[in-house]
DNA sequence: CGATCGATGATTGCATACAGTATTCTGCAT
DNA sequence: ATGCAGAATACTGTATGCAATCATCGATCG
């Protein structure tokens, strides 16, 4: 078989995307930027109309919606947009920070040169955002960093599981977290610098002070504007 | 209205489960006990005929049942029972022994004396199970004492995430693991006792000692089976 | 004889229609 | 004014129908 020539397209090719992805991610983005507001009720006509299908696309998304945790699911009620509470925020942090702790030492079993060397890359472009102040580039950028930490740990399950309490960690702070700044992506360095040396240990300590450092701030945030009691729960 | 006296009923009343649910529970159930075979395709109007619903349910729980791992979702294509890989399931078994670790260390830290008790009467009816030799009744006690566990760490994230990641590990071992034995809930005793004494660094030692262990048998059993290679991955 | 192309059947994706149930509004009696 | 009863309304849950797409098989051509 000679053929198969000159085939520039990235993927198998432009796979017709499912109308369902298309309304989860149209959701889960109308859920982060709060136009769907905690608590709302999500009517699926009104949906439907909005975005243009029918309701049978509307009901798969709020399926997967729901057991990602974006949404509660009421029988014979229909959908809500989930409100987090502070202990389930405290408990989002606290496991968030056990994954990436656990990922970051397993990057550094399993990281290879190239691996490294994007990492600074993302580090650079992470810096370079902190520069200009650009506050939504650099919350992207540590995503991108982070996730990309997981994805050299080689574990699947981690890569997937990560993401999702992530992302809900984000939405629920994005309101009243300011980004760390400057500590957070010299604390990224340090972590790099140990998975480039391949220390397991030394990796899963300082990200255990990174995640740490990451949830004292977040909650000093978070108690300035309730003026509530210790949210650190239960983390080590 | 004299009527509805004597009403017996627990929770608000006996709600009508959705369908979806039972569709769902079905499947999971065909799945795990092998009746659904791994990489089979499953035909909706097959399955809708099968239970006696329409497609439109059976959809819904096709999804519920991609995000939980159960079933790969190709568009277009249909839904085929996951075929989980070796790799695979030394992730799952490696991010499992993480969160239950996690919450031993919890639930030593929360747990009141109702539910320590609630404990021991959990391990009792393990080792009653194991001495009457009822291999399906030991795992069953086992997911029980486990999820009790979790549920006393009082991290609701963590209550929901450590079942998924256990019942996709029990299924795949299950044709080849036989039940640990008494090991298995000596260990299980020693945690407890950790819990009732309120030692979050006593209970997490023996827990990750007592997952090790556990994912030590399970390899052992793989490897005796497939003659693989080292399957430990990445555990501590 | 092997390979490519086209036709056919099966299956998914989406839309629509109907039935069951929870909520809300209105009217009336207290 | 207040509480309750009843109907109207709105929404979800479920079923069915149709069009688009994919896999399979057979025929034709090199």
């Amino acid at each position: 078989m000679p053929a198969t020539p000159a085939v520039t397209a990235r993927g198998p090719i432009t796979r017709p995307v499912p109308l369902r992805q298309a309304v989860y991610d149209a959701l889960t983005e109308l859920i982060i930027n709060g136009s769907l507001k905690p608590g709302q009720h999500l009517v699926e006509a009104d949906l439907a109309e909005e975005l243009g299908v029918s309701r049978q696309p509307i009901r798969e998304a709020l399926q997967r919606l729901h057991t990602a945790g974006w949404v509660d699911l009421r029988p014979s009620q229909g959908a809500f947009v989930h409100s987090p509470t502070t202990e389930e925020c405290s408990q989002l942090l606290s496991v968030r920070a056990l994954l990436e702790t656990r990922s970051a030492r397993d990057a550094a079993r399993h990281a290879t040169p190239p691996d490294v060397a994007r990492l600074w890359e993302l580090q650079r472009a992470g810096v370079t955002a902190l520069a200009t102040g650009d506050a939504r580039a650099i919350v992207e950028a540590n995503a991108d960093l982070h996730g990309h930490i997981t994805l050299l740990s080689r574990n699947a399950v981690l890569a997937e599981l990560i993401p999702q309490v992530d992302r809900r960690v984000r939405w629920y702070y994005m309101p009243i977290a300011k980004p760390r700044g400057q500590d957070a992506w010299n604390e990224h360095a340090l972590i790099i610098d140990a998975i480039a040396h391949g220390d397991p240990d030394l990796a899963e300590e300082l990200m255990r002070r990174h995640t740490r450092n990451t949830t004292d701030f977040y909650c000093e945030q978070i108690a300035a504007v309730t003026g509530s009691a210790d949210l650190r729960g239960d983390l080590p």
